[in-house]
DNA sequence: ACATTACATTGATAATTGTCAATTGAGTTG
DNA sequence: CAACTCAATTGACAATTATCAATGTAATGT
């Protein structure tokens, strides 16, 4: 959007020091907020909470009556949060099972300490 | 949305363990999701990084020319990351300084690990 | 007072998202 | 094969969001 040549300080004291840095490169910063992303509905938060609580992998025949959403919905919020490699599934006959992949919350949890 | 009744395990095996528990109470997946969805974008992801790796206060004025957008965008990032309590800012003459409140991502952080 | 600067707000718009009903797909049982 | 079960996908729709141009507000400088 080309607002390069913005700085043209009123004269008076300059605001701060001179600059602040992007130090965290563009794809990194992309990482993780894809990651935060899939955490921020109050819905996926309960899943991945329920689904690290139960350290084995849990059946989406469980997971769906803890909320009042439709199959579907819970589905598509399982979705979402395989597609951000928080969770990871596995099919075993006719049913689905869950399980949450410690390295995605831990890359946020570390830059976030 | 009365899904209740839905445990009509085909005879065979059941699928899992009894039950996988909410645990977590939804208030505090709520909070903890609006932290999240705050930092589920790139920019204000960078926005939190650049205020916290200068301990001190960022003017917005230096902010702006980070990122190929125009001001009123950058402002409106801010103002997110505001109302989710995740920084703070504070009026100096014309200019704007913001700076990261760390308990509201240690909040996330302590959750996480 | 008037012009200028910094930032916020408003209004508009296109893109994304959360949800459901209906359907599909895949596996199991009879 | 036919009937059934669990889960995923599709299509539709309302709500939210990211963005910009234009405007507003408040402080500063001349």
């Amino acid at each position: 959007m080309e607002l390069a040549p913005k700085q043209k300080r009123p004269a008076g004291e300059p605001c701060c020091e001179p600059v602040a840095y992007p130090d965290i490169e563009r794809a990194h910063a992309e990482r993780l907020a894809a990651v935060a992303k899939a955490l921020g509905d109050p819905i996926r938060m309960q899943l991945v909470d329920v689904l690290r609580k139960h350290a084995g992998k849990v059946c989406v025949c469980e997971l769906v009556p803890l909320f009042d959403l439709s199959q579907p919905t819970v589905s598509h919020h399982l979705k979402v949060l395989r597609e951000a490699g928080i969770a990871g599934s596995e099919r075993r006959g006719l049913w689905a099972y869950y399980y949450v992949n410690p390295n995605a919350l831990e890359e946020l949890s570390a830059w976030l300490s």
